[in-house]
DNA sequence: TACGTTTGCTTAAACGTATAAGCAAGCCAA
DNA sequence: TTGGCTTGCTTATACGTTTAAGCAAACGTA
């Protein structure tokens, strides 16, 4: 009897033969049982391609529209499509991923998703990665570095083809960490001094400083801020903008104007820091605010206490919020421009995406005031 | 000169030793590319089992902790992972996903991210997901049919493990379809009355029935309600609570004390709905609402049309708003446990993604009315 | 010495897809 | 009639992972 000398390869192929044989009784079974409990299996391109007696590469042409190059007959390619379209065939997306290294999926890490400013912020880049073909996965860093990290390990791990990250205080080392592997990423909503990265902002500088500037024209001197306590840049450019617009008003910034209070539990801490800056017989013309979840907590103070705005106190407040509604006075506030800075920031990330060198860009994006009673 | 004998798979068994070879090369040019533009590829498995100088296999037996099982050599087994570590190795996701058809992604629709409602919400399961080991893809149905299928079906090709959804009118097919397939899915917030499925929901009924009844036992027997048009049961069980309260005060309800209002444009329809129930001479003792965003609009007619809360009218709404907070007088309100039907909802779906036979359960979670001056 | 068991590793296959390469049959031209 | 081109398909391989199965060497026992 004639033997096949044994090389290692040549008898695995007979192997591999017997397997699938094998393999497939067994797959019927599977499916039967699937089938009991009413699961059946998804249609894959091998179960239209054994349907119509064909190869699954022959019916992978057709289904991606390939025919031509792959010169596949028109009657056959008639009856791969009639029959994709019968079985409701729906390609994996997975296994796309998987062979091309690409999910199209981006992950967007943001401090709170149920923060309505994120949330905004959410919805518009659901809407504009849409459009280019995204699919969004999400998630919350509370601005602590150690959820940051996990949230940008899990979305790299799970092969986004970007991330689109409002930064944490102190993650430079993360987001430089990205950089030298190679991730395509845009920060939005603030940044980072030192380091140089894409990133989408709202011009916080100019829109601070032409609201401490309306406050000053008005003759009003004796300005004081409440902002975040974190070295990121959004918080930064506002305070500087504050500063700036008092210089260029002739007037000397001093400190104790400026209260710098913490992301967590910033609600008495705000509280404390009205408390001090209004003080008897030392009041303050007017008040800016950092953000709108600083002016919400602060409008509910000054209230409280009886303060009459704009007629004690003029207000200005950085964001909007639905709060200002049932104030007593409107409220003059910056408005961003949440669904420019969205649909720049996945545009940019997109462009980097499919960018071989990956060239830094500082999108700001421009504000606008909106008036209310509230500066008067 | 010996030929071998040209069968089929003897001369590919060749070819494929070749082509490895081949392939090596081009991937050593491709990779020394890459860095070039500083795009380090992400180490495998393979990249390890290469420097170690063993198989793939081996390496996974090691990663995985399943050492014992395979009978790896202590010794080996140490190298291999430390050698992980130095290379920094992280799994890829999805080639696991394609080997285990599970993802470990839910996927979340919900009728808007950007209403705080559905983000409060949408923060829950992040967190609740994250604990069961799930990362979360979301997306926005806006109520709309289209919408909601389109979102179904790209998660679905996604090879999400599970669904979580806040459906919407009319798309009962579109769940139905869902069952058919076998896909595990859990409803939130609403469900259907005709169709038996997973589903999460406030005690709607209960809930207003009880807030209802709050203004009856306080003698008021002219209670109007505002609710959005649609037949989704939170609606119609909170619409049904109201009308047995009425009853059970032996109120006898008038058709036009219910106002229904459609989901787009609700603003202007609020308006009029409470200038037709306000009418001079035919006032209405009370008014409940059927959500936050009507409530909201409802309150600002109320406030513009100097209608005294709670003098002049009662009100209660169902779900609370920051808004709430600075209306002139406190709001009684429903306040359901978002966070328990959240967590809820995410157990019941990993409850069934991972059992074989799927029964169907309905869960209702309490909610609570926190009282204001508003229902005095 | 011979045989069975254990140890320590490798090989092969699979998940679902895409695509380069290969091959047989038919056709055309020299 | 032979060689090359075209047509219409299949085969093999890869993506990164897991895991059953296989195999060789070392060891233990009769």
């Amino acid at each position: 009897m004639y033997r096949r000398p044994v090389l290692n390869r040549g008898l695995s192929c007979d192997a591999r033969v017997l397997t699938r044989i094998f393999d497939t009784i067994i797959r019927v079974k599977i499916i039967a049982a699937k089938q009991e409990e009413n699961m059946k299996k998804r249609v894959s391109i091998k179960d239209i391609a054994e349907k119509v007696g064909v190869s699954t590469a022959l019916v992978s042409y057709v289904l991606n529209g390939k025919e031509r190059e792959a010169r596949v007959g028109e009657e056959i390619a008639g009856k791969v499509r009639k029959v994709a379209a019968e079985m409701n065939y729906q390609p994996n997306l997975i296994a796309r991923g998987l062979k091309f290294g690409r999910t199209n999926t981006i992950g967007l890490i943001v401090a709170d998703i149920s923060n309505p400013f994120f949330a905004t912020l959410a919805r518009s880049i659901e809407l504009e990665a849409q459009k280019n073909g995204y699919t969004v996965l999400f998630g919350s860093s509370d601005e602590q570095l150690d959820k940051s990290q996990n949230l940008i390990n899990t979305f790299l791990n799970r092969q986004v083809d970007g991330l689109i990250i409002t930064p944490v205080a102190g993650s430079q080392s993360q987001i430089e960490e990205l950089k030298k592997k190679g991730v395509r990423f845009v920060l939005m909503d603030r940044g980072f001094k030192d380091v140089e990265t894409n990133v989408v902002v709202t011009d916080n500088h100019e829109a601070m400083f032409s609201a401490v500037k309306l406050l000053t024209e008005r003759g009003y001197r004796k300005i004081g801020m409440i902002a975040y306590d974190t070295p990121l840049t959004h918080m930064q450019d506002r305070i500087q903008g504050y500063k700036d617009a008092l210089k260029k008003a002739g007037t000397r910034f001093k400190p104790e104007w400026l209260k710098k209070v913490p992301y967590l539990d910033y609600k008495e801490h705000v509280a404390d820091a009205i408390a001090q800056m209004l003080k008897k017989g030392d009041e303050l013309d007017a008040l800016v605010f950092a953000t709108n979840s600083i002016s919400v907590q602060a409008l509910k103070i000054i209230h409280a206490r009886g303060i009459k705005v704009p007629d004690d106190l003029r207000i200005i407040s950085f964001d909007e919020s639905d709060t200002f509604e049932f104030f007593y006075a409107t409220i003059t506030y910056i408005k961003q421009n949440l669904n420019e800075i969205s649909e720049k920031a996945v545009q940019l990330l997109v462009k980097n995406i499919n960018a071989t060198a990956s060239k830094t860009a500082k999108v700001i994006v421009p504000s606008s005031i909106v008036l209310g009673q509230s500066s008067k």
